[in-house]
DNA sequence: GACTCGCTTCAACGATTCCTGAATCGAGGA
DNA sequence: TCCTCGATTCAGGAATCGTTGAAGCGAGTC
């Protein structure tokens, strides 16, 4: 197949490896734009076991930032840093008592996420 | 209260910032040790732009590693790496044929998670 | 056998992330 | 008002991650 080499040789692989309309379909199946990044900068919020700790910790309570950082071997300043990031997820939320501010899940979902790909890790087996 | 002042020279104020029965409620609710990291890893995988692309793309279909290359605009080399992380997540597998290597996704799970994430960014409101 | 080519792996640099310690803020208590 | 102390923020260095380019592997073709 002479036509064949001649694409080859156009530049990268592409048109003859390609299965062209299964690429294009992938293409047209990707999301908008920019939403793949936000998903991805959801999703590293969580991507983080000592994040996860604060969510499991907090799931049911509440705790001020001294207790999660007890609880969590962290230092205060840490622990801190790391609400807030949960925070922009909206994960959770805080109300200022005094001096101190109690933490506490803002939005289930977030936990519950958690808790399903643990349970899936869990039962390891089977599609 | 003397008796505050006196502990909280010990250290951290831990003892009497705490709540106590709470904390320890806290630290009972934390997963096995291990678990966090594991699941952390796991979301770790997908909490990146070019591997959600990846799993989009391949929602329904098998592509080559060549094809995916070109639809999500980067190189070979690379695509290889990220292709390797989901199949070490279980998320995709690969099926050789010729000199060609078509991935497919293994386990719909972790795209369904993805889905998830991504509806749920969406319709942004409500917990 | 020698070559092509898709894919994988290795090595290395740049960018990001994570944690620690110092400085700051703000609400109470003396 | 001054001081304490929980919490947040800032700044620094170590470690990790992501991408690129070169080399290696294997299946197919001549």
């Amino acid at each position: 197949m002479h036509g064949m080499e001649r694409k080859a040789a156009e530049g990268i692989c592409e048109v003859d490896c390609v299965d062209g309309p299964r690429a294009r379909d992938a293409r047209a199946a990707l999301p908008p734009e920019g939403e793949s990044r936000r998903v991805a900068a959801a999703l590293k919020v969580l991507a983080h076991p000592g994040r996860l700790r604060v969510l499991r910790a907090l799931d049911g309570r509440e705790l001020c930032v001294c207790d999660l950082a007890h609880v969590l071997g962290l230092s205060m300043s840490g622990t801190s840093q790391q609400l807030r990031e949960l925070r922009r997820l909206g994960a959770v939320a805080f109300r200022a008592e005094g001096k101190l501010a109690y933490y506490r899940i803002a939005e289930p979902f977030w936990l519950e996420l958690v808790e399903t790909v643990a349970g899936r890790l869990r039962g390891a087996v089977e599609a």
